[in-house]
DNA sequence: TCAAAAGTGTTAAAAATACACCCATGG
DNA sequence: CCATGGGTGTATTTTTAACACTTTTGA
């Protein structure tokens, strides 16, 4: 390495805001922080970036090691690098975006010695560092992109009702949809495999079961279909 | 600052993707390297962060210094951060995405020692490091974008005929829009002031200049407006 | 008077919206 | 048998798309 300049530098991190979703409400993951700075507040998880992985296998990681959590859909959110956004001194947070079924993922909240707990998007203790302001942004990035990409599948287990999909629309766009419109127009795209199952232990009738097709939407996709609610 | 933490740190960067627009093309800027890696090849406007200065201040400082432009718009594209994606060892950068006039900027793209040029971004020499990628990331960015945001006018004169805006649009586009039917949509959405102007020194009919109204978006779309072309 | 681009209206098709009822099931 | 949510069809409005001719101006 034979043209290595030497700049002081900023220090790296990546923060993770991950969403699930459950009867009642778009819920977040954060985690107790046990040390200082900001010890006892909440936050995002996330930590410092190794020299030798990815932001993304770092985010990873960091999710894996804080709490157990393997997102199947994560994304680059946004880079935070005020400069004094951490009291520590200059730390540019790169922080990702992920989504994962909570069904998978409620047992694991608690790990590690750390303490990790889902919270309602609408109801978030005061968290440490410039950690709402990540999280904002990444809520409003989800409210504009579940529009135009199917991303919201992963939110709900691999079999869903369509009344279930409609709810979770509902939950992140925050207005109510009309059913009959909802249905033609999510069938219309023909994305959702419809399975000879129904739904169990409901007390009325139950309604039949879907699985979305990512395979045949990968196809539409290259083939210029754009998806949209 | 008690709470200091010690890892190694990746050095930090930023690189700018400039769009400008003229007769003939969609137009990126780009430098020669003076030195090395990569001396000789062409590249994005870039460098390292200080550790006083905002991810966008370090951008748009870069941009003054080594091609004399201060874009209107200029917004955060992505972090790019895999390990070998420099050879001088681990360097993330933080991409982002500028528009300029041209018009106003012609004059300034040989500055300060250093050679900078306009590409057309349909023919772009061979780019030092992931440059290549980061151009492709920011020209999926603004056509994805100038559809739903009113991107398009920062590569505008600040008045400009109607064919003028369709062209723009024609060619981030990349394809052809019908003509009545793209000046009916723009002038319904009521964002465009009519000048008591037209424009000079053509040889046939001169059309009406119009100037976009940047005040009255900020207010639609503070009330819900949805810029959609 | 001609070349070159400006400007303008209408119709047909498709998509979005609004709306109300019957059905199947379990308790 | 009734409460609960599942499931379906149609009419109206709005939006989009396709398309051709007349006007103005300078050379």
């Amino acid at each position: 390495m034979s043209y290595t300049y030497d700049y002081p530098r900023p220090s790296l991190t990546v923060d993770c805001v991950v969403f699930g979703l459950d009867d009642e409400d778009l819920k977040v993951l954060l985690i107790k922080r046990g040390v200082e700075p900001f010890q006892g507040r909440w936050a995002l998880p996330g930590g410092f970036v190794h020299m030798d992985e990815s932001l993304e296998d770092a985010a990873r990681r960091e999710l894996q090691e804080e709490a157990g959590i393997r997102p199947n859909l994560m994304e680059q959110l946004y880079t935070f690098g005020a400069p004094e956004r951490d009291p520590r001194g200059r730390v540019v947070s790169v922080a990702y975006f992920a989504l994962v079924k909570l069904s998978d993922h409620r047992v694991h909240a608690a790990t590690d010695a750390r303490e990790a707990a889902w919270f309602s998007v609408y109801d978030v203790p005061r968290l440490a560092f410039d950690h709402a302001d990540i999280l904002a942004t990444a809520h409003q990035r989800l409210k504009g992109k579940v529009r135009y990409q199917p991303l919201g599948f992963e939110l709900l287990p691999p079999k869903f009702t369509l009344t279930q999909l409609q709810r979770m629309y509902e939950k992140i766009l925050e207005r109510e949809l009309d059913k009959r419109n909802f249905r033609k127009k999510l069938l219309a795209m023909e994305l959702l495999e419809e399975l000879d199952e129904v739904e169990q232990d409901v007390s009325h009738r139950a309604a039949r079961l879907y699985r979305f097709d990512h395979k045949k939407y990968k196809q539409l996709e290259k083939a210029g279909f754009n998806f949209e609610l």
